[in-house]
DNA sequence: CCAAGGCCTGAATG
DNA sequence: ACATTCAGGCCTT
């Protein structure tokens, strides 16, 4: 575990666990290299961009043509959310507490939109491992090389949504996306048409407002619709509810969250459900019932709901087993 | 509105 | 070995 960013509160910037947030399953196509002494570089895909994070201060570089690295300046950890201060924000119960001391330092990365979008319409119905495999060779296929030199060598910029667009399914199908390759050429032709702007969905300041906006694309649904708006569009009391995430509220936020039997549900990944347990409001979420669920989260968790599912969601992956977690 | 079933793929499970 | 399951859902019927 390392933390980051100096040492105390109040005085300097908060803490940043870049290894826990790059391994929390926000992005994917950042991988680390050894420094020559002690401590890692993170290199990153960020849309049109390559970026280079310090692994123990969070300092973040872009690369520049010349192989000069600048100060990035788009603030990629958030630390204008006042980080530090975000658990006082949240309830007070046993578990949320327990998530946010081990992971308080675990941030939500701004993400690029597009990129992000095509991510996580990749993601849906798939694992880490693929996911990543997925996006690397659209990277290869369809992204401009860049040599950044050191450790790194050739990456790959994220494809312009011009590039997915003017793709034929089959090339896209080919990066092993499967069906979701048409969700992608469609989305990425909304995009690159202006009938989908990011721009001005980020300024919706209504929640309900913003998933309508996000589930007119081809490929999303509520799960990644948050994700989206998460990541990637300054919303941060969205929710993405997972399997993961409901057997979380399940099991260990029944009472909030009145989901039953909660003693019937295991722990263990990959129990079935039992086929006699009572219907639950958090089974077989429809967009009504979703959409319910985030209001009553959101008005539990607050304003920074979207840390809480972040923290939680980590939890839950570590200590059902590390073996979810890609290796690079 | 809701429930059920299909869907690419490949690693994990039996 | 070989078949089945399942993975951080979405879409259509």
């Amino acid at each position: 575990m390392q933390r980051a960013g100096g040492s105390g509160r109040g005085a300097g910037r908060a803490a940043v666990n870049i290894a826990d947030t790059m391994n929390s399953g926000q992005v994917f196509l950042w991988r680390s290299v050894q420094k020559k002494g002690r401590g890692l570089w993170w290199y990153g895909v960020q849309g049109q961009e390559t970026l280079r994070v310090d692994g123990d201060t969070g300092r973040t570089s872009t690369y520049r043509k010349g192989g000069k690295w600048s100060a990035y300046k788009k603030d990629l950890f958030r630390d204008s959310d006042n980080p530090g201060r975000i658990p006082e924000s949240m309830p007070q119960d046993d578990v949320t507490a327990e998530a946010a001391r081990r992971y308080r330092d675990l941030r939500i990365i701004r993400q690029d939109p597009y990129q992000c979008m095509v991510s996580f319409i990749t993601s849906a119905n798939s694992n880490i491992r693929r996911i990543t495999g997925n996006l690397s060779r659209m990277a290869e296929t369809f992204g401009r090389p860049v040599d950044v030199g050191g450790g790194a060598g050739t990456m790959h910029l994220f494809p312009a949504a011009s590039a997915l667009a003017g793709a034929t399914i089959r090339e896209i199908r080919e990066c092993g996306v499967g069906y979701r390759a048409a969700y992608i050429k469609e989305a990425s032709e909304m995009v690159e048409s202006g009938e989908i702007d990011f721009g001005r969905i980020r300024e919706m300041k209504d929640y309900g407002d913003m998933m309508d906006a996000m589930l007119a694309i081809p490929g999303v649904g509520n799960k990644v619709a948050d994700c989206i708006m998460l990541f990637s569009l300054e919303r941060l009391d969205a929710f993405p509810l997972d399997r993961w995430m409901l057997r979380v509220l399940g099991t260990r936020y029944g009472d909030v969250f009145g989901s039953r039997g909660s003693h019937a549900v295991s722990s263990a990944p990959s129990s079935a459900p039992s086929s006699s347990s009572p219907p639950s409001p958090l089974e077989h979420l429809t967009d009504k019932r979703y959409r319910a669920a985030h209001d009553k989260i959101a008005e539990y968790f607050g304003p920074y709901a979207g840390y809480a599912q972040q923290w939680l969601f980590k939890m839950a992956r570590d200590d059902a087993g590390a073996s979810w977690r890609q290796k690079m």
